[in-house]
DNA sequence: GCACAAGCGGAGAGTGCATCCGATTTGCGT
DNA sequence: ACGCAAATCGGATGCACTCTCCGCTTGTGC
């Protein structure tokens, strides 16, 4: 039988998939968003079959390496669906969700992607978007959101936004303006 | 004396040159927005160091493909910042825009890029923005906008919008629902 | 210890970018 | 019409990155 999770792993093994994973990380941290495996290879100190054998496929390393930020995003989304005003809880994980992908290029570009590759993340995704939509239901029947806007275009949208800020100097300043537009934007005409 | 327009290239170099912009126009239709280069000259006839000749970078070909279209966004906002109606003119200008960019992957990327790369485009952006800055300036006047907004926030929020279409089906409910939110979101608090 | 499966690593083929320079073509002056 | 210099052509070349494949090494269970 395969292993089918990392404890399955041979000792050396799962050494060696850590190394790349905390590379991976480092690469995304230093706002490197290509993440050229050879690079990876090289830096994590195995070879390049290695990395491949780990992660098939870079979108797959890629969710790999972004999978904690993406939890923390899930918890928010959780807690901001179980807020007593809807309204104040998507904003609030709107501002979260945005600041999140604007210090996580990786987190960004998963959430950007219109699906996951590998499992896991894929349960991450949808988990995220059941959240959502049971707050945008709420934020609905309290009249703090447009009837038409579902769970995904929240996250294009904000994916949206997350782009125009990173196509600036991304200072305080801009993100709160921008992310009140896409506030402002969401909300039903009064 | 080098020459300076294309009117001056010796007669092969301008049927070479034509040749190569019109297949670069043809993969931006077919929605390749790679340009590879030597897919490029192969299409064209041409050897690889023609096109590096006429165009020395990917982004200087780019930017001389969709220079049509740049154009009819210049004229349009032009137009638009003469509208008798400043807020009118406004949410014309970026249904238009954000259409525009939909229907060329070529245009999109050039807007969304922070500067220019050929004098040209150089010159067409910079008119642009000063086209928008009258218009909103007029906006703000008339309180159709949010007074914080500048012209090239209006350039990164629309290109974010075009995004986050394209993240979807594209089709004209989805352009309209997302541009609405820009509109909206633009728009000051009443 | 030993056997063997799991894991390793890098050679190699494929693709694309960008440069350089010898071969070719063109336009001009006569 | 013709010859020449300048302008232009085109692909060979070197470099970077991707991804596969397979012989060798190493960890693990007995």
């Amino acid at each position: 039988m395969r292993p089918t999770t990392v404890d399955d792993l041979r000792a050396d093994a799962a050494r060696n998939r850590a190394r790349v994973l905390e590379v991976a990380r480092e690469l995304l941290a230093a706002g490197e968003a290509t993440l050229p495996m050879n690079t990876i290879a090289r830096l994590a100190g195995v070879g390049i079959g290695t990395v491949y054998r780990h992660f098939p496929t870079r979108q797959a390393l890629l969710e790999s390496a972004v999978m904690g930020g993406f939890e923390q995003l899930l918890a928010e989304a959780q807690s901001a669906a179980a807020d007593d005003d809807p309204g104040a809880g998507l904003e609030r994980l709107l501002r979260y969700g945005i600041r999140l992908q604007l210090g996580d290029v990786g987190l960004a570009a998963v959430l950007r992607s219109p699906e996951c590759a590998c499992a896991r993340t894929s349960r991450l995704r949808a988990d995220l978007l059941k959240a959502v939509g049971r707050l945008l239901e709420r934020a609905r029947e309290a009249g703090a959101i447009r009837p038409e806007i579902g769970a995904d275009d929240v996250r294009r949208l904000s994916c949206g936004i997350v782009q125009a800020v990173r196509a600036g100097s991304s200072d305080e300043a801009e993100i709160d303006r921008y992310t009140n537009v896409l506030l402002c934007g969401i909300r039903p005409d009064r």
